[in-house]
DNA sequence: CACCTTTTGATAGCTACTATCAAAAAGTTG
DNA sequence: CAACTTTTTGATAGTAGCTATCAAAAGGTG
């Protein structure tokens, strides 16, 4: 309902709530680190953000949620949409990303690498990713369709789209397992490789 | 422990077990598509299959478990390795895929649709099938790497694999988009184009 | 039939998550 | 600044998925 919706928050309210918010996070993300994340109760959570139970799951609808959060995406898309449409769409996507990347703060991209460890090594987690990954990279597919001219259902369409979810997929998985990888090279590298495939 | 594993039970006791198992499915199932997942408790199918929920806990370790299970993948993986090694990999995966449900009975494919539209509606099972359906074509991807004589840290190696995994999901999602579509068909379609993937 | 093993059900309990509602804090207006 | 409104919070109570334990019942064997 609020009109207002400014970039960075004004009243003392919602500064404090910015404050709440990034306080549970950060010590749900240290207690999950020292004990585990399926060992971490939200009571435990709680208690050490001091605040009830109750707001956590105010601030957080799952316990989930506050690992999985993916403050890329909806920037990568923008800048894909922003970009020339006489590119090829996956040499677009991986300026999109190469941009996105490039633009964050050090800090946020090394959070970014322990949340994806974190994320691969809880089945619970990962299982949401994937959900979310998916999502948003459909999304991203059907840009694709616009940016082509053609239809979302097209079958070169569908497999270009499957085949980018995938690459990205087994990037995460690769940098699961070889911790000193760098995902964004990797991921990059995959989808270098898709531009030869016939749209 | 035990040595005999006959693919046919033999005793009273397997035979009963796998009437309690079936049971407890079916009337999962129909409760599901009566009053929907999330409605239905653990309790109200323990007690229309007529066991105690600690029984229903030890059929299934969760309630997601009663749909999500793929009959299919073993099967397919095992004619994979059977087929020869000069066989392009992909076309491998393709003609393994195709046997294995050319010689699955109807009702096993028309269930399996059924468990796969109400696996794709409900998030919470959407999310643990992503999962499921990467660790096993992951281990398809590693037979792939093995099959070439290469690493499976291999870039190209890697990609066809994360591609093969996107190519599926998006023919499961075109399948919940269109109720009509043959998500085999359009699988199989997508892998078709994969063969064009430098390797 | 007696004996051993497997399967089962009842009980109790933990934890994620929801709903409700009154108290406290933040912001606003006369 | 005092009264009033709105937002945020915490306490309470409850639901449901899931686990552990353990004694009773059923299946299988000599």
């Amino acid at each position: 309902m609020s009109v207002a919706d400014p970039a960075r928050p004004c009243g003392l309210r919602e500064r404090k709530k910015a404050r709440t918010r990034a306080a549970i996070r950060q010590h749900a993300l240290r207690l999950f680190r020292e004990q585990g994340y399926a060992e971490t109760t939200v009571e435990q959570i709680a208690e050490a953000a001091e605040v009830s139970p109750s707001t956590f799951f105010r601030y957080f609808p799952t316990k989930e949620d506050v690992v999985l959060q993916d403050d890329f995406d909806p920037i990568a898309i923008a800048k894909f949409e922003a970009l020339p449409t006489d590119m090829h769409p996956v040499a677009a996507l991986r300026a999109a990303m190469r941009e996105t990347f490039a633009e964050a703060p050090a800090w946020q991209l090394e959070q970014f690498r322990e949340l994806n460890r974190l994320t691969m090594s809880v089945p619970e987690l990962r299982a949401r990713a994937l959900d979310e990954y998916l999502r948003s990279v459909r999304l991203a597919a059907e840009l694709l369709a616009k940016r082509l001219g053609r239809d979302p259902g097209d079958p070169a369409i569908r497999t270009m789209a499957g085949a980018v979810v995938g690459v990205g997929l087994s990037a995460l998985v690769a940098g699961m397992e070889d911790p000193e990888a760098d995902v964004f090279e990797i991921m990059d590298a995959g989808l270098a490789r898709l531009e030869a495939l016939p749209l």
